[in-house]
DNA sequence: GGCAGTTGGCGAAAGTGTTCGCTGATTCCC
DNA sequence: GGGAATCAGCGAACACTTTCGCCAACTGCC
């Protein structure tokens, strides 16, 4: 046994979910396509993969349409979060905002997005 | 095969460079202390997966202290850091600042936390 | 209907990560 | 020195992830 609740995805997995972000809801046949470019694998582990991730509710997929059309059951940013938070939880065992924030924006931010990010957390000062 | 170069590091091994990053350089038995405390497993299984780790190049180790010491190979911020950039990498396929930002912000993040964020942006602007 | 191509799925194999039993070596204490 | 406790390591077992071979169902076309 392992945890409960929703497990976070595996390396694969976040590539099929990222490849679903992207195209929006697909058949199999579309997001094999874009996972073989990317490492060559067959159709076989990509409909195994997506089967698997049905199972643990990682994606959903509409029964009706033929072929089968799979979604991601989570939004981009809603993922992000969460990967976020658990990040945190794991490397510091709590919050530590402003650590993660220098740690970020020492590393590949642009001078506009630290603009932009700046910005941002002004506008959610005023509504707190 | 996998990748080149320093693999990241699974569960286990995260929740152990978490304690050495608490405590610091130390002993096994330490170590498996409380890595005992939080999961129940066994000292063998402690050992095992500090030299694991030492293989990776996660940890190191003092070859004359005894009993021998452990340290982490990289510092709590050096890891932050580079766990976000592979995170944005694996969600977002590149950089998305804002956006992760946004997310991080919009969950537990205190008025007084978002208030040390901006100051530390502020900063950063000037010095880019 | 009947063939060719596509789709979906099962179960087993291969690859990693995680756990521990067992075994020596070392240290401590009397 | 000698027995008990601690320490370190190996290799095997187990669990989970990832891959795919093989087969059955379905689809489209003549």
């Amino acid at each position: 046994m392992r945890e409960m609740g929703s497990s976070q995805p595996t390396a694969v997995e976040l590539e099929i979910l990222r490849i679903l972000w992207e195209l929006g809801p697909s058949p199999v046949r579309d997001v094999h396509t874009r996972l073989n470019e990317a490492k060559g694998t067959n159709y076989s582990t990509t409909v195994k993969m997506l089967s698997v991730m049905l199972t643990k509710g990682l994606v959903k997929r509409d029964e009706k349409a033929t072929p089968l059309v799979y979604r991601a059951a989570m939004t981009r940013e809603r993922a992000a979060k969460k990967f976020l938070t658990e990040l945190i939880e794991k490397v510091y065992d709590g919050s530590a905002m402003s650590l993660v924030l220098q740690a970020l924006a020492s590393g590949k931010a642009s001078k506009q997005e630290i603009e932009e990010a700046r910005k941002l957390l002004e506008e959610m000062e005023g509504k707190t």
